[in-house]
DNA sequence: GCATTGTATCATGCATACAACCGAACGTGC
DNA sequence: GCACGTTCGGTTGTATGCATGATACAATGC
């Protein structure tokens, strides 16, 4: 069921434990992650602390200073703008493609994704995230674009976190509505409509959460 | 005005020297990288090695096996049509913002660039390419978005393996003309005709490129 | 009082040693 | 002769010790 059971080597333990904490806000934004604190505590060496902060900094999560060590990135509304903007047009150009290579198995499956969703209880803001980025993902999986999987997963990182910071449960109706509006444009293999509408649908999200970072700003960056 | 100055720490030059022997066949594809044949073969350690081999590894240069070690990717057909038709979406988008942000000085620095691309010499293979990518770069910068760049600086690395491997020193009358039709749109402030520009440019590329590929299978001969 | 310089401290950057794991070849039993 | 288990070699994964570079603070000179 789950692509990924192997989370065997140590520095893949800890950087998805690094990430969960970021993610979770265990680590505040702004808060400098010293490898030999998170070493001793997790008792690991520094090596894999390492290559998992080395990891989460290409994700973006985190930001180096050369020689003076990581800080766990800030969340500016202009930062989510950009990514929500680009995500748009990633994943709109995935739509596209799906529309032309979906089969009508699949737009079944897309459609049990959907029906998952909507019998999640709202209460449950993981699960209900979760149900949505298997939707999302298996959208561009139909894609069929090493390419442009690979730049979605690179960005996925800097969604999560967004998503995480404004409890993004995607409830509302009118998101509602756009999923079934992709997934009609993609049955009906219309190319134009199912990028148009994965664009629109992405662009609802951003103002969603920029709307709501503005009213919940961040932590305190201790120094 | 070069903003990389800095190749100060061993990681970095390993990976800069690793990614220079990628690109210019010293190292075929199919090839097996071992941490302790470079460590040894340049008197470091294996630790800078390691660090340098999994950037190349995001870079989409080399691939790793589990406990196996990496080894330089096989460029394949598909793989640059996938590529470059992303690359083709996002620097597109670059265009269409960049005719949105660009300033009447930033169009003349354009066009110094590109009259610098005609005045260097066809056989001048590698200065070609670069000024080539100076005007794309540029363009990408006047975008104003930290995301958009971000993104294209990925793709960077397997986009200038593509090129390496075709000597894609864009002489073409008809590329040359494209860049003066994108230069013109972004002059204009036509957004529309900019995105457009560009997609058309990239693909005319593509198809460049990937019918050099047939030609020429795989990379140069073993030096 | 302010600027400049020297120094102490601390985290990263690198090197080296050890352990675990995978693959392949070899040997043995049937 | 074939199949299976075992051993062996080699590579990555991890731990630890040392060197280096940067920053902050304090002392000193102007």
């Amino acid at each position: 069921m789950k692509p990924q059971a192997a989370p065997k080597t140590i520095a893949q333990q800890v950087y998805e434990r690094l990430r969960d904490e970021v993610l979770t806000g265990a680590l505040n934004p702004g808060v400098w992650i010293r490898e030999h604190d998170i070493a001793s505590a997790w008792s690991v060496s520094r090596t894999p602390v390492r290559e998992a902060v080395r990891r989460l900094a290409q994700d973006g999560l985190v930001e180096a200073s050369p020689n003076r060590g990581v800080r766990v990135t800030v969340l500016t509304a202009e930062d989510v703008d950009d990514v929500y903007e680009v995500r748009a047009l990633l994943e709109g150009a995935a739509a596209r493609r799906a529309a032309e290579y979906a089969t009508a198995a699949d737009i079944e499956y897309l459609g049990r994704l959907l029906d998952r969703i909507d019998a999640t209880a709202a209460s449950d803001v993981a699960a209900h995230i979760r149900a949505d980025e298997a939707f999302h993902d298996a959208i561009v999986a139909l894609a069929r674009s090493a390419t442009l999987a690979d730049l979605t997963r690179r960005l996925a990182g800097r969604v999560a976190r967004v998503r995480a910071a404004t409890a993004d449960t995607n409830t509302e109706a009118r998101t509602r509505r756009q999923h079934r509006t992709i997934l009609a444009a993609l049955a009906a293999r219309d190319a134009d409509a199912a990028e148009r509408a994965m664009r629109e649908h992405i662009r609802t999200y951003r103002s969603i959460v920029t709307e709501r970072l503005l009213h919940e700003p961040q932590g305190p960056p201790t120094r």
